[in-house]
DNA sequence: CTGGTTCATCGGCAATCAGCGATAGAGAAT
DNA sequence: ATTCTCTATCGCTGATTGCCGATGAACCAG
């Protein structure tokens, strides 16, 4: 139902295309259980405050991560149904990509 | 064993973070019986073909194409390979953020 | 050799990206 | 009120991207 175009999938995927932010969902998975916030992601990495916070501010954007202000300090987290979804979207497109004319004519 | 390290998914996904390339993806997919050349994917699409020669250029560099000259056309074909391992390494990569600390421990 | 087709590449232009330091505002604590 | 920490945002730089038209190489047909 909740079909990706490929506008949606492509801008996903600019958000994802660089190391760093990759390294960050990772960072954020891994304290999950606590609050994470922007210093304590930068003290992950060799990267300034501001740099740090605008990647984050991407994958914010592309709806991967979300914030809570928790107290003094915004706190991320992932969406991990947003990354379910990408997933899915992602298997789809190239299951779509993979199956076409050539072999076994697939259940339509 | 063909472990994708973060780079090389990163770079795959700047590669697909363009609509522009999933079309051409997609073309490609659907003409791959026969021959598919740069003016081929050029009339399917709103652009010139200096500019669909460099998206293909770099589905190329992200070895998702390849390139087969026959006769005097070069036609252009899905390297479904790694679409697959692309895809295997985004599912990975996906359930590796999704279980972390919180519930049932993984099998290493 | 001449002419047609295909296509990769070059040069140029505007826009976006990635990085940094600096700054300002919002809370908490004193 | 003052001072601390946290962090989003601004301004700047250089690099990259996306698009185009034009050019030239490579190849086949006459």
């Amino acid at each position: 139902m909740n079909q990706m175009r490929d506008d949606d999938i492509a801008s996903v995927m600019r958000a994802l295309g660089h190391p760093v932010r990759l390294s960050i969902l990772r960072i954020l998975a891994e304290q999950d259980a606590g609050d994470c916030c922007c210093t304590d992601v930068t003290q992950c990495l060799p990267l300034a405050q501001s740099t740090v916070s605008q990647h984050i501010k991407v994958l914010l954007d592309a709806g991967l991560v979300e914030r809570q202000a928790k107290g003094t300090r915004n706190c991320y987290k992932l969406r991990t149904d947003r990354l379910a979804e990408f997933n899915s979207a992602c298997s789809g497109l190239f299951a779509g990509l993979a199956t076409t004319v050539s072999p076994v004519k697939e259940l339509a």
